[in-house]
DNA sequence: GCAATATGATTAACATGTTAAATTGTTTGG
DNA sequence: CCAAACAATTTAACATGTTAATCATATTGC
């Protein structure tokens, strides 16, 4: 007995105008169902490792490479700093990441993933492989690596796009 | 000065295995980035009129419909429950949208948009449009188009597929 | 009719996203 | 050398994501 939600045309945008695309197929909606439709099907193999999804970035590029300043990882793991400090609070108190203190400059840290954290992502690692191939073979390998260039294509396309009103829009 | 990160293959992934697909390529990360990248171009005229994106797209939805219950706003908007209901109390406390319970089920409530909420995505939306005409006409049209068909296929492709370890995982 | 169960919505609790401010350390211009 | 400007990181404050628990109402089985 569902009311009268989506499949219908009943709009009333006020005036005449054009009632916008459709919502559901805007493409922020797109890419965040899409993502969410990947990432449904790591999270339990995370969590049942007492992982989230942040936390598995971050020792994933940390176990890629030998150290790491603060700064970059933020860029590499794609997060804020603030989230990333919380985080590395956390995952130094279990143990599964290092820190050191730049000698040469006192303001920056370096950051790497100890024996206990390779260890971790050496058990996580197979399950997600094994997730990643089946999802590869369901929608298709070469489907796939079109869609990670279409996706590299629009973003870059959108990072030399000029963002408006960003910088001084007083007459708003 | 940067320190070595990205660009090597500095791997020491412990024993010999493969080091993982290279990450800043994984699917996840990719459709994030392109997310961030479209979105970039949004937040400062949605943040410009006082709205976070989430109250946008809820705003947006109930501006194509007359009213929904909240399970199926939940749905429509693609938020979970406790933020929908978190967001609702603001924007009802803010006059953009209307609440009322269903008579023959008091456990049920429906929402709507006032007036005022319409006038504001009145004021929002050209600006919107515009941004997706440029991104539409930096990108291509008929490439986005491909994009979507994309996204959507992997979407109902990833949701067919079983999530494992999900209901009972306890030889882990 | 009523206890047991199920359902819609909210609240609770904690992690993260996000912007601004504070902290600490470094560089620079005089 | 030192005050001012700058830079890396963290903290603060608040919104949202996320899972579990709660609350109120409905439904069901007896």
């Amino acid at each position: 007995m569902r009311p009268k939600a989506s499949s219908g045309d009943g709009r009333k945008t006020a005036a005449g105008q054009a009632p916008m695309r459709e919502f559901s197929r805007s493409l922020p909606m797109s890419l965040m169902r899409a993502r969410e439709a990947v990432m449904r099907h790591f999270r339990p193999s995370l969590r049942a490792h007492g992982l989230t999804e942040q936390q598995w970035r971050i020792l994933r590029a940390l176990s890629a490479i030998d150290s790491i300043e603060v700064t970059d990882l933020a860029h590499v793991a794609y997060l804020l700093g603030p989230s990333l400090s919380r985080i590395l609070r956390d995952l130094e108190s279990r143990r599964l990441i290092e820190r050191k203190t730049v000698k040469s400059d006192l303001r920056r840290g370096t950051v790497s993933i100890t024996a206990k954290g390779l260890k971790l992502i050496e058990a996580v690692a197979p399950h997600s492989e094994a997730i990643y191939a089946e999802m590869t073979k369901r929608y298709g390998a070469q489907k796939l690596a079109d869609l990670q260039d279409m996706l590299h294509l629009l973003e870059s396309c959108l990072l030399a796009m000029p963002v408006r009103g960003d910088e001084a829009a007083d007459d708003e």
